[in-house]
DNA sequence: CATGAATGAGAGTTCATTCAT
DNA sequence: GATGAATGAACTCTCATTCAT
């Protein structure tokens, strides 16, 4: 990767050589085939849960025999890491681009309120549009002894997580909210929406006649109203 | 035992028939032996999670053989189903005992809220005390199709939360929320509950240097506020 | 096993109780069919080696499926220590048989002499005549860390070994060998007919034109012409 | 690589067509890359024992891909045999190289004794000092059917071995043994090296209180004892 | 020559469940 | 009711080997 970077550097303005050229698409490739495997082990686990999401299955569903699989993954918990580092990533950059339409419109303070409410918004949307993606996030970070995650792994998770309740930390503090506050609503706002998505994606919430999304919109407003 | 003493003393009158008095006693034997597999069993799933709580696991610990569980449960799934249902008397229970020690002093409101306080803290506390109940009812919730669960079972279980709640949504009512609004309430402090306890067991909240003891409190008293 | 055994003691005159007659069978069925699988495995093991002596060789062999193997053995592992614990039991039977037809005629001295000649080739014999036996003893004593054998199960064939040479050592020592003397003498004849039975076995002797037995046995003749 | 040097060198006089040069030269590369392999398939073996030293784990060494071994050898066994034919080599040039200082020194059958001892050091020594070598020599020598060996190869590690050999036997001729008692001896102390360096490497001579060393040379004396 | 993806077989082991006794 | 042997399927993972590129 390294050498074709630099020799694509010296030699720029020509076309690649015919190894940088393969060197690219078997890179490419590779990546496809592993997005391949990660795509089927996504629905396997979609469908199946954990427990049907086992190396066999992923592999028939990728159509490949179960030794291949460790070309590309080193054991099958790596292969759940890799779901869940790609689902955080999908859910980082989906608060990143939420925006209020109006965010350039009013005074700055509204337009915080607005980012606030934006950015919890597309995480709550994320989880309530894409539910599986909150069993992965549980079963990998189950417990005291997160399974199969090596100490860097689970740092990086964690930092994808911190790095997106971030923007709505932000938001809290631009509206004048000390640090510390900000982190208690921003736990508090997260805990709530964890809650509701939680009594959604299993159907309890039915029991008490509600909406999640209701349930929701009403917290994001109770929660303005305190802070300003 | 105790019990089958009991049961023959509450039909005491009556002189039993033989076949009588031996079906009472097998039940009372049966039941037993029920509890005691449970008992088993809630120690290894305790203590090995779910993965290693196997029926000869359980079956080691109750000191039988695996096949004998069969004669007492159908599936290892019912077992599973039976733990939860003892989890969830053990809940009710403990919200129905809980009571504001101050709950005859002062005028009606102030005891209304001290009786809604009082069973939201027995409620969030049972779950704190007692992680692994959680994992159980999350495990055996799980998705559209409860695993293991006959219809009959799964309505018995959504009747002992409901229950379990209804004395929290009772005092909101008290306290003059429409129906309507008891409900949200109640949905909403459910939800903030299996949020908390949920950040609190996978130790996530630890990113946010968060206590779920005091975000609870927290949330109580905004409650309150609300509503009075 | 204690209970019947009790019980045996108080109505020991009578007949077995029809518990303690399924005891027994049962103990005898059981040691037989762990004595199939042994057979099975030791077959696996002398007609394709180690490497071809997989469990599911030896299931098929037994007539097994593989998982039901795991009734009589904890591993692999242990069933290869079963077959080598077997064959050290069947060695040092053989060698504590052996003895010299004129063990009674004679002087002191020349029964000694023949005591120690009969035991030796009886050692010999026995390897000669069950060529896989030995590399069974060399496939779990290699090297440093014994595989998959257990300390006490370790020293318990150590022992085993050692008792095997002990009569030889004894004969050594009546025909007025020092101990030290003595334990030099039956290490340096035990590494001959290892060495010699090594190259029997690989065919190497062959190379060289000479006959095992032969050399055995004119090494027998220059020990006792040393020592006497 | 000698001896493609020294056939260049038998043909030095023609200057070799560019056909011949290449042939000359990838011989050479081949053959390097050969030792390559083989070097790692040595470290690979002596450090993990034969079931570490895999196809997978060589090629590690090697710094190939597994695929690429098989344009060197056509398969795992022929490596190993490969392995065996270098040992044999350098225990033959350590035998070979093996001489007492004295040897000019005395009568000539002072220096037969002393060139006999030498030579049998000289193997003892090299197998003690390597004792993996040993269980390359009887992992390939297997039984009547030596695992992967062709006739031919069986044929020139025989040769080796014979070779190898020949020193001590002529020595003895010297000494005045007739050729089939030479061979006799030879082969004894053959078998007694063999039964050392088995007990030895394996821990069992330990067991006795004995050690490998002293054993061998109170064998080689009274072996010369024997024949003077 | 070398790669590296892929196969296909097989390794040891565990499991819920069944069933004759 | 209880045993415990047995099944059969599944598990993760490793391997020697092949072959298109």
């Amino acid at each position: 990767m390294n050498k074709s970077t630099k020799a694509s550097l010296e030699t720029a303005p020509t076309v690649p050589t015919t190894t940088e050229a393969r060197e690219l698409r078997e890179t490419a490739v590779n990546a496809t085939r592993r997005a391949l495997i990660l795509a089927a082990a996504r629905s396997a686990f979609f469908e199946l849960g954990l427990e049907g999401a086992s190396l066999r299955e992923i592999a028939k569903r990728a159509g490949y025999t179960p030794g291949a699989l460790y070309s590309y993954f080193a054991s099958r918990e790596e292969i759940y890491a890799a779901l869940l580092d790609e689902s955080l990533m999908a859910l980082k950059q989906c608060v990143d681009e939420a925006d209020s339409g109006d965010a350039m419109r009013g005074d700055p303070r509204s337009r915080a309120v607005a980012l606030l409410r934006a950015k919890a918004r597309a995480f709550f949307q994320f989880y309530r549009d894409h539910p599986q993606d909150m069993d992965l996030g549980f079963y990998l970070f189950n417990g005291a002894q997160p399974r199969g995650l090596t100490p860097e792994l689970n740092q990086r998770l964690n930092d994808q997580l911190r790095a997106t309740l971030s923007p709505t930390q932000e938001a809290l503090i631009q509206l004048g909210l000390a640090d510390e506050e900000a982190a208690i609503e921003t736990t508090a706002l997260f805990a709530q929406v964890v809650g509701l998505l939680m009594l959604n994606n299993t159907g309890r919430i039915r029991l008490f006649k509600q909406n999640a999304q209701a349930l929701f919109e009403r917290y994001l407003d109770d929660l303005v109203k305190r802070i300003i």
